[in-house]
DNA sequence: GAAACTTTTCAGACAAATTTCAGCTTTTCG
DNA sequence: CGAAAAGCTGAAATTTGTCTGAAAAGTTTC
């Protein structure tokens, strides 16, 4: 997962990119609002933190040039005044959230994990997550040079995990949308499929994870990289 | 932001509605407890500035009857007396924080700030109080780096505290909600889910602490920051 | 129509969640 | 003070939900 943070209060700035890389997170670190609308316009980020206040640019601004150049990564703005103008000019720019100095490192990374939630990116007719590649149209799963093809049910299990990542599928939903709103199939046939998968996703040693939540579901578990 | 200010000595209520006022937010001001009491009941608020002596109905009973009718408003007790005993009272009856008289304004607004730092607020879906994140989807609760996942009912009993967070919640409750209506359960079952979560919170390293509130049931102790 | 694959069923093993219980500590109140 | 009530907590016991191997049943493919 790549962020980049655009802060110019270095120490702040610095602060941050700790908190991010302990998560895992990969960063880039940039101190002024050209700079970060040149990486934002240049790499591929899953989320941009930007401060309010920057030199060259703002960030409203960089947020604006950003949405016109039809670059869809969630912005998180950060800003040292709690005020309510500011809260509605951000949003407007295209912000996605919002948050006001000083804050609490675990509510940033909630924040974070909220917009990088939506995953499972559909790129023409593969769904992507973590180092795994689902090919829709020949229901083959493909990891590296290894691949392996997924019979129906368990294609369109994996699937629906995929595209929900990160999000937890509870049981019933897999089953309505796999088996059909009538069916007579129960838990363990779901179980069952994720059993399978889950020795699909070690063959190819991957390092996404079906985990599950008793009594509700299954998520993917996509270690960050 | 709203703040209502209950104080009868007018001088002063109209000192802080005018700090209040300074700084942005919007204030409601009533000079007893009745009326104290029926505004925080009809209107929403974002604290409540609570003056101990008033007439017709004293501070600790404002609070008391607003939390008996399940209103978490954060409540901030002003007093003139610094005994111990009221300070004790004052928290019980379901006040977060206490200031004796006179104190100072800037002391009284970074309270305030504390008292309204997004405490039990539904982001996504998680919940935040004081340095914890509760995970709804996935059931785990996060502390920096750290997180643990919870068990169904454990995590039920600790969604019903931080969503409460300045409130307590009572045991009947917690039972009838997390257990069901009809159900055979005891008190002493909330009793070792809530030993439960304590140790959780220890291991998590959290500043947040379950308090009880005997033959009532238990409340988050979120320590101001 | 046989081989190869997919799907369903079932049962035992297993692990986690939940309940129960007993002894202990703390608080309350006469 | 001291007894009774309320609460806390560790450990054992029980229940519940999940995992997985194997076999049976059903499909497709050639």
């Amino acid at each position: 997962m790549r962020i980049l943070i655009a802060e110019d209060e270095k120490h702040l700035a610095e602060a941050l990119g700790q908190i991010m890389t302990e998560q895992r997170y990969q960063t880039d670190v940039v101190y002024d609002g050209a700079d970060g609308l040149d990486y934002a316009l240049t790499e591929q980020y899953d989320a941009v933190v930007l401060d309010v206040m920057l030199p060259k640019l703002d960030g409203f601004e960089v947020a604006r040039r950003l949405r016109a150049a039809h670059v869809s990564t969630p912005i998180l703005m950060l800003t040292a005044r709690d005020e309510v103008p500011d809260k509605i000019n951000g949003l407007d720019c295209g912000a996605d959230d919002y948050m006001t100095k000083p804050f609490d490192s675990g509510e940033l990374l909630a924040r974070i994990r909220a917009l990088t939630r939506r995953q499972g990116e559909v790129l023409g007719n593969t769904l992507i997550a973590g180092d795994l590649t689902l090919r829709l149209d020949v229901r083959c799963l493909i990891r590296g040079d290894d691949s392996v093809r997924l019979g129906f049910k368990e294609f369109e299990v994996l699937r629906l995990l995929m595209a929900n990542c990160h999000a937890v599928v509870p049981k019933e939903d897999i089953i309505t949308k796999v088996w059909g709103l009538e069916t007579e199939a129960e838990d363990n046939n779901v179980e069952v499929y994720i059993s399978f998968l889950r020795k699909k996703l070690i063959f190819l040693g991957s390092t996404v994870t079906i985990g599950t939540v008793r009594k509700v579901g299954y998520f993917l578990e996509v270690p960050p990289v």
